[in-house]
DNA sequence: ATAATATATGAAGAATTATTCATATATTCA
DNA sequence: TGAATATATGAATAATTCTTCATATATTAT
C-alpha cells in the first residue's frame, strides 16, 4: 500500500479517533462551546480516569485544546475541519 | 452515556469501519467504479486472505455490496453516504 | 470428472485499546 | 501549612481487532 495518498493514511487515524462514542461524543458535546473536564465527566457518566484518558487522546491528535481557568481544565475544538467532518458525518445518519 | 442520540453510535461504528487503513483504501479505490476482489487486492498489495477479511466486514456493515460475474466477485459502493463522508473526510486532510 | 482459478472462512496468535484502580500533581481556601 | 477539589497518569487487565495459515467452496475449462 505503499502508492497510496498520505491524506488517506491521515484520515483514517482521525476515523481511528472519532470510532470512540466516548470520544465522539466529547468532541460533539464541545461543539456547542467549550466545557471543563468535570463538565464533561458529568455529561458522559464515566469515570473522570477514563475521561481524562479520553480527553488526552483527543488533545495528543490535536483535535481538542486545553486551557486552566483556577482550578479546572476547559477543553475545547481545536481542529475545526473536524467540526464539518462530524456535522457531516452526523446529517448522513440521520436514515436507516 | 445513555441520553445520547443514537445517531452517535451509528457513526462511531461508520468512523470505526473507515478507521483501518485498508478499509478505507478499498472504499476510496472503488469510488472510482467497481472492481473484483483481485483487482483490489492488487491495488492494495496485501494477500488475498486479508482483502477478502476486510470486504466481509464492509459487506456486513453495508458499505459495499458483492455481485458475482463469473468467477469473479465485483464489489461496489452501497452506501451512498459514505462516499460523501470519505470526500468531505478528504478535503479537511489537504492542510498538515 | 479433474484441474485451475477466484474467493471466503475458521482458528490462532500478536497487537492495540479501553477501563479500572491507585496515586500523583496542581490549585484554592481556611 | 494542611485540607479539599480538580485533573492527570502509570500499570494491569480485559476486550477487540488484524493478519496469517490452512482449507473450503464455487466457477470455468479441458
Amino acid at each position: 500500500m505503499e502508492h497510496i495518498d498520505f491524506r488517506v493514511e491521515k484520515l483514517s487515524q482521525m476515523f481511528n479517533i472519532l470510532s470512540d462514542t466516548a470520544r465522539l461524543n466529547i468532541v460533539i458535546f464541545l461543539m456547542n462551546g467549550e466545557k471543563s473536564v468535570s463538565e464533561i465527566t458529568e455529561y458522559l457518566g464515566m469515570s473522570q480516569s477514563a475521561v481524562s484518558h479520553q480527553l488526552r487522546i483527543l488533545r495528543d491528535s490535536r483535535i481538542l485544546k486545553a486551557s486552566k481557568k483556577g482550578k479546572k481544565v476547559i477543553y475545547s475544538i481545536n481542529d475545526n475541519h473536524v467540526k464539518t467532518i462530524v456535522n457531516n458525518g452526523l446529517v448522513h445518519m440521520v436514515e436507516h
